[in-house]
DNA sequence: TTGAAAGCGCTAACAG
DNA sequence: CTGTTAGCGCTTTCAA
């Protein structure tokens, strides 16, 4: 921290005001004390302080994120898209964790809220129309991805269910007999948001419906792995397993093979999101692009656009793309 | 954004000072007032004003990270790490990228000491005297990790050197007659700073004098996998690639077997950083961990102390890992 | 073309 | 135990 405008404008002999005109091209001014105030303000490397000037103009250009943490795959590459949509703007990225808390993840947002950041994208595990009615309580506009909290609030995403119902039947189109459905616990739905989850599960159960001679089985828990295996072991039909993320897909090929079961051969498998790494894993595996930058843009760009309060379609939904692979 | 302390004083008939010393404890205060405002609070929601905090107290309780981006396996998780870690101590997290551009990387800096942070954690690409003259400038405590800027400032990494040099040791146990060793371009290293990969690069040299029979290769360059290649093809002698980074390894390992090498029987191949997607690549990576969560939570613990003015040790040497895989 | 003065919402020194 | 006052560094009327 260098000078303060006060200083700035002792040292040149005028008021702030006039410097501030010289700086930000506001007003008339005298070409040479305005040329005399640059030179002196290059000078002495004067540069304004934020936290001041946001208090006074209400304006921070500092969007919050509030997502589940970076560790997991997609989230980190949600949030590099953000960062670098928002940084062409103009404006840097507060991130917090919510680390699939719910208390945690009020309490980030309030604290974002407090800050005055001008907008947040949020990655909510909390639904409903209390929960809507505390977001618009803290008085700046916040676009939701992934799980949708309320019809209301401003959404980007994929639709989950028809990108599930068509994948299902491409599995099925394969010649499986058996399709199992692997998500992360539904029980929770009532009190958690699962939904991107629970959207991908109706889509599946549609599909299945036109097909009541293949059997059709649906896992959650954090147990999956060995469920999986267990469902793999007991019947002798062509298995295949349509896991809601990549992650689970990964698991699943990591531990049926320390268990000698061969992908492609023993099992049929595919993935949902295809996230980055894939590229690494062979052999590829069958999945469905959500295109998280194309969520990430979308999110930063309506963000803009209701902050600037010139939208008023509030929701908007991305392509998601098939992606093939020799899983299947 | 409810309530001020100023309404919240209206509304209770005292005055902000003792608003505040209800909120806060902070001097001699009736308990029946007391209580009735934190009541009044409470109902109304007040919750204050960070940026108005932050500019009478010259604290604002975030920390200022600048990396590379978050697409880099490596980073996304170094900065989890950092954000939960940040959060334990009431820390948010304010993120920007450099994006691999010395510019961009002084905008954000400056940016970030514009807004006040507390502290800032900076993986750099420059380095010397006069980039920590600049750093210095900021008047705001810094902690580079990965790359050393200057031998002055605040660091947090591993002795990248002695790793290399026992893991190249190590390969050269298992019998192989010629060794490659892989890296980013060294060519920039007058201006930008690639110390991490010159570091192992030095331990790698350390080590093949050691042994004058076993052929030592450096290639560096963005089109490794291809020039690797052609090292495989080119002799007979048994093999083995370490690369200065797990993700040049995916990358070779993955152009290889576009090519029908096998590894670990037509080369073998090490890593270093163990990112964790190596739990889902199989045959298991041999590589060496450089603990990227005790970097993480040492930084931000050395940023802390220095905050507080109470740490005079500027350097923490963190333990790399060996891991041990399949690959060689 | 320039300056004085008020105010953003908070904290903190000093009186009473 | 409580209130008055000043000030953080900036922007923004309004007046000269």
């Amino acid at each position: 921290m260098g000078i303060t405008s006060k200083e700035l404008a002792e040292l040149c002999g005028v008021s702030r005001t006039t410097v501030h005109r010289a700086l930000y091209n506001t007003g008339r001014i005298n070409s040479e004390t305005k040329s005399m105030i640059l030179k002196k303000a290059e000078e002495y490397d004067f540069r304004p302080d934020l936290l001041a000037r946001g208090l006074v103009t209400g304006k921070t250009f500092y969007i919050g994120v509030v997502i589940m943490d970076s560790d997991n795959r997609y989230f980190s590459q949600m949030l590099n898209a953000i960062v670098r949509e928002a940084r062409k703007k103009g404006y840097s990225v507060n991130i917090t964790f919510h680390e699939d808390d719910a208390d945690i993840e009020k309490e980030q947002l309030c604290r974002l809220a407090d800050y005055r950041v001008d907008g947040i994208i949020l990655s909510s595990i909390r639904k409903g129309a209390e929960y809507r009615e505390f977001l618009k309580s803290l008085n700046t506009p916040v676009v939701t991805i992934d799980n949708k909290v309320d019809g209301e609030l401003p959404f980007v995403g994929i639709d989950g269910k028809k990108a599930t119902y068509e994948a299902s039947e491409r599995i099925i189109g394969k010649g499986y007999e058996k399709v199992v459905l692997v998500c992360p616990p539904l029980a929770d739905a009532a009190r958690e948001n699962v939904y991107v989850h629970e959207e991908r599960t109706v889509g599946f159960r549609q599909a299945m419906r036109n097909h009541p001679n293949v059997n059709s089985i649906i896992i959650d828990g954090w147990d999956y792995a060995q469920k999986a295996y267990q469902e793999l072991q007991e019947s002798s039909k062509r298995t295949a397993f349509f896991c809601t993320a990549d992650l689970f897909a990964l698991e699943i090929m990591h531990y049926f093979e320390e268990r000698g079961k061969k992908v492609g051969k023993d099992y049929g498998i595919m993935g949902f999101d295809n996230i980055d790494m894939l590229r690494y894993i062979s052999p590829r595996l069958c999945t469905i692009s959500n295109s998280v930058e194309e969520v990430a843009r979308n999110a930063v760009e309506l963000l803009f656009a209701l902050m600037d309060k010139k939208e008023t379609v509030t929701e908007r939904i991305v392509e998601y793309v098939p992606v093939e692979g020799e899983t299947l």
